[in-house]
DNA sequence: TTGTAGGCGTTATCAC
DNA sequence: GTGATAACGCCTACAA
């Protein structure tokens, strides 16, 4: 365990791709055991036909004829053939994997993404492979190269805000790709999300229409979509007034709801005059509900509360929180659906999809 | 896209792991382009050795001169060389796949568990590849055979209930098999997980020891290892008194904390006489509280509630929910860490580890 | 519609 | 310590 965890962080230290790739000396030391696999060969001989034709008759039904066909379909169930993935990627230099790039597999907000993903792939010939990126640009480049490395059918990523190499690297890439969670009108390739500014000024507007006057701004993981919410808010706060203040606080820290809490009482001691907030993310709004009402605030009357994302959880709060909902796992359907839709040669629409958001105005942001 | 989505329902209705494997009409249909690819051979020439001797340099570098190694090493740098994973894996019958089947990605409880084991995984030559079973046997069952195509590295499977195929399969499996989030003496090679009976009992015991005298059960999705917690309900309920009522609600339906508020109202009017709930899972104690908020009853004196798994929430939350603490990320990590000593042939430990869980009190089955 | 030949990039085996 | 040769299982290209 100890030369184990030793050799982890070794290796998570080095920055090349072929650290990843390598098989160190421990590592691939075959456990051979053969229980013969079925092959085509095995099919094509039982059936008295050669493996081409099986092959065929499986991924081209339409090519062969009808009788072959049922022969063939029947002798393969009763062999149990089942195609070998790493032969058929070696011989047509294409494998079934879809790679997802993400910058957290912890994230609620992508789980939904992921959700559609899957429900989308699943059924298809191609399958999923997921991998994070930590939100570490090196990383991500050293996992696009590891992804191409395997020739993928295609690859989603996350967000437009790639390092210069990892956008070259995809431009290059000889399969479709798909960013989401955010827009752009110069997508690698093709791009569905939505405008985190737009989204985050309409939520900061939403609170001054509700009559509040000083609001502020709670962020964790201040990534550039998280910059861009800022951003936003921003415009909304300078569109408000010609001397309204910039009230807000952030952290680089991963967000959670005690974080929430934490960050909504330091806002209290630096900003008291504070009447509404807006949150980088739900977690924040909930944490940031819960502090408030532990130092016996009225949630809507005294402060407002406005989230991001609209998770499930802010409809059911006590009181209920005012987010804005975002087509999480529609971006995971569609992105899949659009390179499927290209795989097929079927049409793949628009290239940029905006998939806008919606504001789900409640209980925390009502002052009556 | 009506195509697309008529071949997704008609695949997905199919049973066979063919329907999943083989390649429709419209899908593979390579898309050729070929920046020819850096080979072995490539480097092989470029220092001037052959290409077995390459491979080995990488794979086992104790096996080469150390002349050789350092100008191969410098060749693949320059030469930009990256292993084809497909031919590696066909020339070695194994892959570096870890095949993870989980019943659900939108799961929180299963976040974390990813969370461990990509942390152990990246830097690592294997790679984790994720499949949603949807807690349908059938599917898990199609999953397996699919894994098993690729001549997984290791594969690691939600619980013990496993169809019948299911576990034959994985019995067979040429690969280390990690069984999670349950404890069995019986695992199918080695298992990391806890008494899902015994915590729910323990958290059934705390509620009565915090002079709760009639305690509720609460629950959603009821999976096999749901219907263990109610079971670990059930033995407190009976230990307690040789007349002691069996109050519970549970339903299908997936778990939300929606569903938590609206569980606990239909249980006030089922059950009126109920004093404290222990709910199945954190979404629904954290529902459950805020439809208890609602009634304009306090929290702990009134009520007492009880969820499982302690996500973070539950610590923020106002009043704190008292939970069953499980150490998932642990289990990610562990199961990950023995898959890797295995293929390392290191010690792999214990094939049975129980982490048992932890009760964390909070005010919200505090009376005072 | 079916088949033949050859190769995809790597590793296992067995020599030297 | 290094290399030649033969797989690995399937697919492309071309031929019949």
């Amino acid at each position: 365990m100890t030369a184990l965890s030793f050799r982890l962080l070794l290796l998570t230290a080095l920055s090349s791709v072929n650290d990843y790739l390598f098989v160190s000396k421990e590592a691939v030391r075959n456990v051979p055991k053969h229980s013969k696999r079925v092959t085509l060969e095995d099919v094509a001989r039982a059936v008295g036909v050669s493996t081409i034709t099986v092959s065929r008759a499986l991924r081209r039904p339409e090519m062969v004829s009808e009788g072959l066909r049922t022969r063939i379909t029947t002798a393969v169930a009763e062999l149990g053939y089942v195609p070998d993935p790493s032969a058929r990627a070696l011989a047509s230099r294409r494998s079934n994997v879809i790679g997802v790039l993400i910058p957290s597999v912890t994230n609620n907000v992508f789980a939904d993404v992921l959700s559609g993903l899957y429900d989308t792939v699943t059924g298809t010939p191609y399958y999923v492979q997921l991998a994070n990126t930590r939100y570490i640009p090196s990383v991500e480049e050293d996992l696009i190269r590891i992804f191409l490395s395997q020739r993928p059918a295609g690859l989603i990523v996350a967000g437009i805000d790639q390092s210069t190499a990892s956008r070259a690297l995809l431009e290059q890439a000889d399969c479709p790709v798909v960013q989401i969670m955010d827009v752009s009108d110069t997508p690698v390739d093709m791009i569905v999300g939505f405008s985190h500014r737009d989204a985050a000024r309409a939520a900061t507007e939403h609170l001054f229409a509700r009559g509040y006057k000083a609001p502020a701004f709670i962020g964790a993981r201040m990534d550039p979509r998280s910059e861009r919410r800022l951003a936003g808010f921003s415009d909304a706060i300078k569109a408000a007034g010609p001397n309204g203040t910039l009230r807000k606080i952030t952290t680089a820290e991963p967000s959670s709801t005690h974080l929430g809490s934490e960050l909504f009482d330091k806002l209290m001691e630096l900003e008291p005059e504070t009447d509404a907030i807006f949150c980088n993310n739900d977690d924040l709004a909930l944490g940031a509900q819960f502090a408030a009402q532990r130092r016996g605030l009225t949630i809507g009357r005294d402060i407002g509360i406005c989230g991001f994302n609209d998770l499930e959880v802010m409809g059911a709060a006590y009181p209920s929180i005012t987010s804005i909902r975002t087509f999480r796992r529609e971006m995971g359907e569609l992105a899949a659906r659009k390179i499927l839709a290209r795989l097929t040669e079927e049409d793949a629409g628009e290239p940029i999809i905006d998939l806008k958001w919606q504001l789900c105005a409640r209980d925390s942001t009502d002052r009556s």
